[in-house]
DNA sequence: TTCCTATTGCGCAATCCAGTT
DNA sequence: AAACTGGATTGCGCAATAGGA
């Protein structure tokens, strides 16, 4: 088993974003899989600490004070030794979710990058402090770390996390940490680039079938292969349409399949544990049960689909609200600097060396910080 | 016939966020529309200058200087006769669109508001100077301007927006104008809230139906009714999750239906103008026709779906970066105000009054600025 | 008008996810 | 602990448009 293990420690303030996206058996219904399709192996996914749920308005300035952490949602280290569909719940309470981390928190991610119906789809993450290989809290063995194995609290740069992440996963994905240069924002951003063929890569391992009886599978063979194998012309050229998908399986991904079987029980799912008895199950689609049941569903997916719209149009909107307050922080910033500078300009005039301005502007400010000690203030220091 | 009419003038540097939504004949299938279907009286949509598509990235920077506007996108002034489908295309062009205006520029929305496949889905302006009733490019003859007739440049402040909107509108909708007053931003949001239903007010009128013959028109007739009649319980509990709905029709949704003819022909629109002749146009499901295009449209369905789902993530994307980046300026503006005052404060040390420190600075700025003009550089001194 | 692709609302089915038995 | 329940999500294909050439 190919383990890709880290574990991060956040800084105060930082934040995390984490996009867990599990391919799963959603879509297996289109396939049925072979004995090859890889088995999937524990995954362990811990935080500790102090988050706040994308609902809650993370962003928001004004309940800074909830640290409350809901560990019913994240359990603090879920450990299973079921199949990856048993312990998704963890990652499915991530996906799409943002989230800030107010104090220092541990987030421990490990996975048997031989599962493929888990993959990281986005992960970016800002300001880190540190990179611990060694997992308490997880009962596989796992490569020993590689080479980067700074366990000091010293904060990693970009290459060295990337190339930890790389080590660590084994693959040979291209993973490519990215920092992107916004201002004074360390936003890390990490991204895997391997060879796949179209648009659809998460659901090329799984989809791509149609009900022509023409499944013409994908060549998306080479999906986080290790081989090494060179990419298509096309996967080249497409991959920037992709964003941050990690996580996939190497070398097992012989996965085939045959054909829908269009009209019923889609069940035909890897039976290893749960194999339950109704392996028929008949849906009677002219049931009242099955109308009432219908339509209740209808009725969620409607109202499912709703909140999404609503939580999307607030995400624009907090885009351009953010945005407002940047230009007009900026603004703030330029005003203030030629007032400053007008200022010491001032003092230039009366004879004043700028030298000697600044350092008295320094012992004014360490006042005023002492000052500052005595208060309440959150800023303090 | 309702009008609902306002047109504003746009201060430089205003944005303005319209999202606009038809629902225009969507779900017609759904349905079968009887005669008392409103017709849709036209509709003028209007904006004269500078837009930036979304999807140019309104918001960064460093394009501030393309001006142009797509007037093939967003035609002028559009006028015309027909049924609203056949001019909904500038709506649709602005629907979820976040829009810069750089210059001073007319935005006009005129629109029936008796025709219900228009809904006004979120308005959202920033700085708006005046707001003239009297529309020269618009054939139709509207209801004369209430009261708040000030075509002077003004500013229109928040109350008297709101009430300009609703007077024109002529509806029993409570709208209001709220200003979110995040800092220094000055971000008007309309929004209405009448009484509905259900948490799918842009579908009720035209779909809540299902294939079990259970078709339930939801009670949704009170939509935009100016009526004033009573907002049931649930109505006032939900419409909290609604988010700026706007411009329903007031008396005339008195549209019925008649369930589904479920395997074929749901043309049966209201054939006033473009009376086809295949009138039958039976779909032959069998032929490789039908699969060839029904395989092409699920690829392109798979390829539309993924997008969406890319700029979401980069929405969400960009507003964690905005935030790290707000975040960083109020530090700096925090640290510079510091700075200021210890200068100052030195200033006050040896004896010179705050005031004419002020002044001097005022002196100082004016200086520089005048230096500024001759200078080509962004950021000098 | 005529084709095609792009979007969108919907229902279906398979899960996912919390709770309960 | 395992099975069961019922709403919530999500990928998908369908059909009706929208949009563009």
């Amino acid at each position: 088993l190919l383990l890709n293990f880290f574990r991060i420690k956040l800084a105060t303030n930082s934040k995390i974003i984490i996009s867990i996206k599990t391919a799963s058996y959603k879509q297996q219904r289109s396939y049925e899989l072979d004995t090859e399709w890889p088995v999937c192996s524990p995954v362990s996914i811990g935080m500790d600490s102090n988050f706040y749920d994308h609902h809650q308005s993370p962003l928001n300035n004004n309940n800074n004070n909830n640290n409350s952490f809901d560990t019913n949602k994240l359990s603090t280290t879920t450990t299973t030794t079921n199949r990856v569909t048993k312990c998704v719940s963890p990652l499915q309470s991530l996906v799409h979710s943002t989230t800030n981390i107010n104090n220092g928190s541990d987030v421990g991610i490990t996975t048997d990058l031989s599962s493929p119906e888990l993959t990281f789809d986005h992960i970016s993450i800002q300001q880190f402090i540190t990179n611990d290989q060694n997992d308490n809290n997880n009962h596989h063995h796992h490569p020993s770390p590689n080479n980067n194995n700074n366990n000091n609290n010293e904060p990693l740069d970009t290459e060295d996390f990337s190339t930890n992440i790389c080590n660590n996963s084994q693959q040979s994905t291209t993973a490519t940490a990215t920092t992107t240069t916004n201002n004074n924002n360390n936003n890390i951003f990490i991204s895997s680039s391997f060879g796949h063929t179209n648009n659809y890569i998460n659901d090329t391992r799984l989809t791509n079938t149609n009900n022509n009886g023409n499944n013409t599978r994908l060549s998306s063979i080479e999906l986080g292969d290790n081989s090494n194998q060179s990419i298509t012309q096309r996967s080249q050229h497409q991959q920037q349409h992709h964003h941050m998908i990690f996580g996939m399986n190497p070398s097992t991904t012989t996965a085939t399949h045959s054909g829908r079987n269009n009209n019923h029980n889609h069940n035909n799912r890897n039976n290893n544990n749960n194999n339950k008895n109704h392996s028929k199950k008949h849906v009677d689609k002219g049931s009242d049960e099955y109308k009432k049941r219908r339509e209740r569903n209808n009725i969620a997916v409607r109202k499912s689909r709703e909140k999404a719209k609503v939580r999307s149009r607030e995400t624009e909107k907090k885009v351009s609200q953010l945005a407002g307050e940047n230009e007009q922080l900026r603004k703030k910033v330029d005003s203030l600097n030629k007032e400053l500078n007008a200022l010491k300009s001032l003092f230039a005039n009366v004879g004043i060396p700028p030298e000697s301005v600044d350092s008295e502007i320094e012992k004014g400010l360490q006042m005023e910080s002492q000052q500052h000690m005595h208060s309440t203030n959150f800023q303090s220091m």
